[in-house]
DNA sequence: TAGATTGTTAATCGATTAACAATC
DNA sequence: TAGATTGTTAATCGATTAACAATC
């Protein structure tokens, strides 16, 4: 159990936690009111020590041996270690194809996400607005980001275009760069990155798919 | 050096060459011969010394001391590795805001993939085509995977669809499942399976922003 | 030649899995 | 009580990093 302390959790630790979290909610749909890590483990095809072992690293309570964790209890320990509840927001940069669907992606806002802005620079795009989200001139996007305390800058632009939308978005102060141009981004010291790289993902997922039928 | 013999390749491995190529690419079109682990390394902000394994453990032929890697030659070797060149054919679900944006990305080719066919159930999606792929019945989507002999589906339908999605997609013979709904898939044995879970990357990143900004 | 880079073997690091006493 | 589950400590596993002789 932790007691706000920051004990350090792992990334790979923080990366399952989602997913716990999600199993966690439909059990509780179900009408389920206590949960142990071995019903966890099942639902997700994972090691029940692992996510015993996780579970503890966020639970605010210990565990009850032979019953386990209270769900509802465990549901707001890992959302308030996700900061779901403490809304953060982000601007987006390309209001294209994807940049459209990730502003039209309701689903956000559960993970305490909200896009308060868009910025593209096809004059066709600037002045609309999609989900209420409206598109900017990419020009306006540094005042925007200093006005309004930006932190996180999620980039949706052709890959060309990606690194000097990053240096702009870092320069006015944003901290965070969720990239999804098929580049490697170069930040600042100071800025954390994420690369969601589709070509890794595929790769890997490409590799599974050989191994399964060519062996 | 490899000579097509299918050594086992760590997952972390597979997950970092897509950017290892895009490197090599952008450093031939800048007219570079000869590239070392170190010049990879230092472009990607990745140790060296695993640039060097990793390529190693692709490419055909060994690497000069001093000068390292012919560029053309190991951009062969990885597109062959990651097989660029052998066309695989996919079809989406879910012809909403993520599965239009998917279609609509012409990257995809670049990595082999062809995305032939989209289904959805929504009547008013079905009979349009997007970027020359035409959006069919999701009833229709059994046959089509049988009769074109396909292998691997990307499903980005609402999360409460996605099973279900996912149950027929594989009973009708896919065997890899790239799922872009955020939930838990459950695939038969045999079957390869991606999940692309947005809500654990974001994690990785806000943690890494909290840390930064609080610390 | 001298020195940078290679492939490979060894050491370190971190994450996963196992073992086990405590306990509800 | 008996037995499943807990937290925690130890063992294993795999991936990253270091060390080094070979070589262009």
């Amino acid at each position: 159990m932790n007691e706000e302390r920051e004990v350090k959790i792992s990334k790979a630790t923080i990366q399952r936690l989602p997913a716990y979290l999600r199993c966690l909610q439909s059990f509780r749909q179900q009408g389920i009111r206590t949960v142990t890590s071995t019903m966890v483990a099942e639902a997700l095809g994972l090691n029940s020590i692992q996510v015993r072992k996780d579970l503890a690293l966020v639970s605010s309570v210990s565990g009850r041996p032979k019953t386990g964790f209270a769900i509802q209890e465990l549901i707001v320990d890992v959302r308030n270690f996700l900061g779901y509840d403490r809304a953060s927001e982000a601007i987006l940069v390309g209001a294209g194809g994807l940049g459209a669907a990730l502003i039209g992606y309701t689903g956000f806002a559960d993970y305490g996400l909200h896009i308060v802005a868009a910025f593209d620079s096809n004059p066709s795009l600037i002045g609309r607005s999609y989900n209420g989200v409206s598109i900017l001139s990419v020009e306006e996007m540094p005042a925007f980001i200093q006005e309004n305390n930006i932190l996180m800058g999620i980039i949706t632009v052709p890959k060309g275009a990606a690194q000097s939308v990053c240096d702009i978005m870092t320069d006015a102060g944003v901290r965070a760069v969720w990239n999804f141009a098929p580049v490697h981004l170069a930040v600042p010291q100071g800025v954390a990155l994420r690369n969601e790289d589709m070509a890794a993902s595929l790769a890997v997922l490409s590799k599974d798919l050989s191994r399964l039928t060519q062996d």
